[in-house]
DNA sequence: GACTCGTGGAC
DNA sequence: TGTCCAAGAGT
């Protein structure tokens, strides 16, 4: 247990922070103001499934379309999968989606619609981790329930000074987050911290004279509150190239539907070859023939590489029958496609060339 | 513990 | 332009 900080000294975090909260927290379509009675299990669950290594910019009209479209859980579990991963296009990490249906249906299969009202049960749902389920039991049920996030990992570092460097220190600092956790007002606590750690408390440049924690706060009292958490140094992200293969046929391309797993799995995709350390070409394209590859050429940062993509372009004579694995799908709605973010890129800049 | 898994905004 | 970062989970 840590004891760096005097007890006396500690007991009063929560209520420090409680009282800017009432004042300052944010307005968030998931959230009711301190106070009110929490939103649904469900609204709270579908935010913070979003809302996983996502800005809160980002979640937002996702989560305005999917309480609009699926207002319960009920009806969520009986959405098409189809129409579900295409919900969720453009918001990444498309695993979320999948964990996200599977739950759906086990909440309203196995229980009876109503989500479990304590953290073991839900942890045991498809999706939902640790921070999850803590946050779900803090924020839904009133339980109090140690909610540790990446915000919550740098007020807490700062707090407390702590120098060991993450992820060693996840342990650590959830031992310090649970020893300023009140019980009353566990929701309440749990989204202040997220707050702090969001407006005032920012990685770069923390605003410490408007902090109501700056008084306790050991890292400010040292001058240096933004060297705070300490991180592991990250390694090089590499550089992989591949092909996209845009066929073209009566003002249809062929889409494909991309394997369960993996990257972007499960989504409707452009047909590609392998991604890899060197330009593969026409390897594995879809058909053989006269194949195009331009100028046409898209980039896309992801979380562990960086690829290039050469666009290789085939257009098929009308009424040609050839039986390709996929979806023709009409090139002037490919907007309703739901398309991860790296192949609506490449369909803009075909359409691009295409038109102008 | 170490990898995999998206995207867009801030600086 | 490159880097960092975000209400992490699953393997």
């Amino acid at each position: 247990m840590p004891v760096d900080m005097p007890l006396e000294e500690r007991v009063e975090i929560p209520a420090m922070l409680l009282r800017w909260y009432d004042r300052h927290a944010r307005a968030l379509p998931w959230r009711s103001p301190p106070g009110v009675p929490a939103p649904s299990p469900y609204r709270v669950w579908l935010s913070e499934v979003m809302l996983q290594q996502t800005t809160v910019a980002a979640a937002w009209r996702y989560f305005e379309a999917f309480t609009t479209r699926w207002p319960t859980v009920e009806a969520l579990a009986a959405a098409d999968d189809a129409d579900m991963m295409a919900a969720w296009a453009g918001l990444g990490y498309y695993a979320r989606a999948r964990n996200m249906l599977a739950c759906a249906r086990t909440v309203t299969r196995d229980h009876g619609g109503r989500f479990p009202d304590n953290e073991a049960g839900l942890r045991a749902l498809p999706g939902i981790g640790a921070y999850t389920a803590a946050a779900i039991a803090a924020i839904a049920f009133d339980r109090r329930a140690v909610v540790v996030d990446a915000n919550v990992e740098r007020v807490v570092a700062r707090l407390f000074a702590v120098e060991e460097p993450l992820p060693a220190a996840k342990s650590l600092l959830h031992g310090f987050a649970d020893s300023i956790t009140p019980s009353a007002r566990a929701g309440d606590f749990a989204q202040a911290m997220m707050d702090l750690g969001a407006t005032l408390c920012s990685p770069r440049n923390p605003a410490c004279a408007l902090c109501p924690l700056n008084e306790p706060c050991a890292a400010r009292r040292a001058g240096t509150p933004e060297r705070f958490p300490a991180k592991a140094a990250k390694k090089a992200r590499p550089r992989r190239f591949g092909t996209i293969f845009w066929v073209e046929q009566d003002e249809h391309v062929l889409l494909v539907r991309r394997e369960k797993k993996g990257l972007l799995g499960g989504m409707r995709a452009l047909p590609t070859g392998p991604w890899q350390a060197e330009t593969p070409g026409l390897a594995e394209a879809p058909v053989t023939g006269e194949w195009g590859i331009g100028a046409t050429e898209v980039s896309h940062v992801f979380t562990h590489f960086a690829l290039d993509l050469a666009i290789a372009r085939l257009q098929l004579e009308k009424g040609c029958a050839e039986k390709l694995v996929g979806e023709w799908w009409p090139i002037d709605r490919l907007d309703t496609a739901g398309l991860p973010t790296v192949f609506a890129k490449a369909a803009r800049k075909v359409l691009e060339d295409r038109n102008g």
